[in-house]
DNA sequence: CCCATACGGTACTAGACAGTCTAGTTTTTG
DNA sequence: CAAAAACTAGACTGTCTAGTACCGTATGGG
């Protein structure tokens, strides 16, 4: 989780990374009431005081570590738009990638973690729970769009509506299997069924 | 909730619906860890010690609110398909009104925080979550695979493959809107975005 | 009408947890 | 190299919570 080998850290920026990394782990696995401050000491392997010294309390603790991890919804985003350039075969081919880069972005254990997580604290932490609405859902269907904007541009027979091309696209790829890997935490979504999914997204917006 | 005016409950079944009623509440609202049964004893008006005659212990007693809120998942289903027969039109009008139910069905306050405590007890409780998705999701795309056979029969223009496009149809009809309704807990979702959701769904099945 | 059963209220046990404090050690830095 | 700052270990406070015990009162079937 970031941790990119820098040569001549301080020890208590390596704490500190130490922390969050180890809260993040907790966090995403047993919730923000499930989880308690010595858990995050122990598994982090720092004393209690020092987890104080880095953060002011645990809800202090909790956002750090959402803002830590919703920003890596952003990389998944620019996966989806590099696998529509990237490869060769024509539109229906390159949307059949974007949509497989969504889904497989989409049900990597930390995202459906993290969206778990989001979804449970809605309640309590309503900012964060937007603000991963923002750069999750919310940029992943406008980077969509640009997609299609791209393919229509090439060709490509796409309704003139690209917003709603782009939500139905999004939501026929994803929404079913982001709700089996919520509701079934342990299982793994199967290669096949993927592949399904994605080729209905693109046989959703290719006829207009 | 299921407070049904009988004329002559005794005490104890009368007690027995008071935990379940505020259970169900505090649970819904603040989540299994949220809430403590001395909250629910005060809130149902009843002695903590009556909370453990009527149920064995915490878990036993969400369990039960649980299983007791999951059927009303069916009501929604069965609301779908009244949605469809009922009405004039075409099957387009009455495709319309399928989607508005399952719309409306899905969006209902209750139905929404059942579904975020399913989702983020799912590590804790992944019989409760399965139960729930059984019952709520899956059921849903069965029924509407049903009525689009129903319009089909009828002469509507659909897909061969039903089982993809009430997949499709679900999934563009509610899924962007449960979303909305997750994350933002105490929004409503305006009734034009719910139209235009439904017509969209519509949309995208009537066209193979 | 009577007795088993359920109830209310409240006090209690036992443990978890957030956050603080102390006292002594190590690391960073000027 | 010395002072400042960060670290460790663990005890400690106050609060909350699941679940139990006690005891006196109300309910309701036989």
């Amino acid at each position: 989780m970031g941790v990119t080998l820098e040569r001549q850290r301080t020890l208590s920026e390596r704490k500190h990374g130490d922390i969050l990394a180890a809260a993040s782990a907790l966090f995403l696995r047993q919730g923000y009431r499930g989880t308690s401050m010595d858990e995050v000491a122990t598994a982090a392997k720092v004393s209690k005081q020092t987890v104080y010294k880095h953060f002011a309390d645990k809800e202090d603790l909790f956002r750090a570590i959402v803002a830590d991890s919703t920003p890596r919804s952003g990389a998944i985003v620019a996966g989806v738009e590099a696998a529509y350039a990237s490869g060769a075969g024509g539109a229906e081919r390159a949307l059949e990638r974007t949509a497989r880069a969504l889904i497989d972005g989409a049900l990597l254990p930390e995202a459906t973690a993290l969206r778990r997580l989001a979804i449970a604290e809605a309640e309590q932490f309503p900012d964060l729970a937007a603000a991963y609405y923002g750069a999750g859902p919310l940029t992943g269907v406008g980077a969509i769009m640009g997609v299609l904007a791209q393919a229509r541009d090439g060709g490509a027979p796409l309704p003139t509506d690209l917003a709603t091309a782009a939500h139905d696209f999004a939501h026929v790829a994803v929404s079913g299997l982001i709700d089996l890997a919520l509701f079934f935490p342990s299982q793994v979504v199967p290669d096949a069924v993927r592949a399904e999914r994605a080729r209905a997204a693109v046989a959703v917006v290719l006829r207009a």
